[in-house]
DNA sequence: ACAGTGACAACAT
DNA sequence: TATGTTGCCACTG
């Protein structure tokens, strides 16, 4: 895995189904304590790559904020498509945006695993 | 090389 | 709780 973005790719679509983590987790998990900001930025860059069948079935929905909150805001009085994705596979989102994390939260990824991510 | 750009997060009000 | 402020970081033109 070269770059941080692929790194990023590799944690989120072992989130499992139903679960949620936030982008500051991934960012710790990788090794960058500091750099949740960029992992948003990684997954916003997901949309110009839509063509790319290696990234159409990425669960990015299960990436929230560390509040336990949807960080997507589209115009208002359209539903929100984040939400609405997560909700599809059992995650419960209130009306907020918001997500239980004591119910939903992803425990994460063993040292192990992110070993072979990071490539060490 | 460098300034601009966010799907963040921690902290202070 | 709800906002506002500030520091951060990878990537881009």
């Amino acid at each position: 895995m070269r770059n941080f973005y692929e790194q990023v790719y590799a944690v989120v679509r072992r989130i499992p189904r139903g679960k949620v983590t936030s982008y500051g987790r991934i960012a710790n998990m990788l090794g960058r304590p500091r750099a949740a900001r960029a992992v948003g930025y990684a997954l916003n860059a997901l949309k110009d790559k839509q063509d790319d069948p290696a990234y159409a079935n990425m669960p990015w929905q299960r990436v929230i904020n560390s509040q336990g909150r949807i960080s997507i805001v589209n115009r208002e009085n359209s539903a929100n498509r984040q939400a609405e994705l997560l909700r599809q596979e059992g995650v419960v989102v209130d009306d907020n945006l918001r997500v239980n994390l004591d119910v939903y939260l992803w425990e994460g990824l063993h040292w192990v695993e992110i070993d072979d991510i990071v490539g060490r």
